[in-house]
DNA sequence: AATTTCATGTAACCAGTTACATGATTCA
DNA sequence: TGAATCATGTAACTGGTTACATGAAATT
């Protein structure tokens, strides 16, 4: 939310209808979060809310960053990419990427590429370990295990992860001055 | 929970070592969401402890499926996939999946992966089309933004998926009888 | 003798989901 | 005039995380 409001001074609504309606409601997040959580922001001094008009018309409360607001936006996307975050937290971390753009040099992003990279290959050598322990453990022509199989996803999507993070730091690199 | 308990009788504890030691791992799950959880399935009746020794020892609970409980569990894995699934829940499907073929027939895990397939093409569909209307916005030739980049990561991430799933249904086809 | 592991659990804190409530405004 | 949408919020239910508590058994 306060990678939201920082590009633009958005309502409660609004920041529903974003959830609603773009690929970011992979993030869920709905009308009984979202206001609770503004409520909270507000709380710890990181937005503010301003009327938007006082007229006749349903008050409407646009709420931009304040200055700490901005501040811990930075801290939360410029965290060190543990292999934690990329193991449990996987969403997250893109997310932090999403918004890295607006907020960071170009180069501590493409050190946070780089640490993705380092943290997936340093989760697949574990889960090929498990992998091929169970392929040794059954041995056969058998038909492999739905067990098995969705550990082959887990390696699959790690390595998608790791290939796409490596692309991506090269296509930032290219449109570097 | 459900899906290892049905594999073998299980204490809480060695519930958690499954948590802590195994891909698994991924699915997190700690002493203070485990036995909680263990005393809410005995409640709903879907498992049943009896102790393992009466002797001067610590006693240790072991943890068995009842006949509500195995119903339970494939009711949940038979459950059809939704793009609701795809999207929000993705390990669970996994998850459902990995425990399937003890549970359901062959078939029935084929039409699964099936599905799985259908309902990421849906999602791609959807995403691919924001990600072209990020393009058109921007046009230049200046580097993407990180958050094109990181929606790019969501097409791929499905596109892994979807080859994934069409993979392991071949498999399962090809040890067919 | 001290530390680690086995083994089970509880409590405070936090926060998300669903569903509901309210009332103004716009559109058919 | 009735329905949908704008706009903001609350409340009950649920359950996860962290940290703590307890004590026996095995290990060093």
């Amino acid at each position: 939310m306060l990678g939201l409001i920082a590009q633009a001074p958005i309502s409660g609504y609004d920041l529903c209808k974003v959830f609603e309606t773009t690929p970011m409601g992979h993030y869920s997040a709905s009308p009984g979060s979202i206001y609770p959580a503004l409520k909270r922001l507000d709380k710890r001094g990181l937005v503010a809310g301003r009327v938007e008009k006082g007229s006749t018309l349903r008050p409407r409360r646009l709420f931009e960053l304040t200055s700490d607001g901005h501040e811990e936006l930075v801290r939360w996307v410029s965290q060190p990419v543990t292999r934690r975050d990329i193991v449990w937290a996987e969403d997250d971390v893109l997310l932090r990427f999403g918004f890295m753009d607006a907020l960071v040099s170009r180069d501590v992003v493409v050190r946070f590429l780089d640490e993705v990279v380092r943290q997936c290959s340093a989760e697949l050598d574990s889960l090929q370990a498990h992998h091929r322990k169970m392929r040794t453990a059954v041995s056969g022509d058998e038909a492999p295990s739905t067990g098995r199989l969705a550990l082959g996803y887990g390696i699959a999507s790690y390595r998608t992860l790791r290939r796409w993070a490596k692309q991506a730091r090269d296509e930032l690199r290219r449109f570097e001055d």
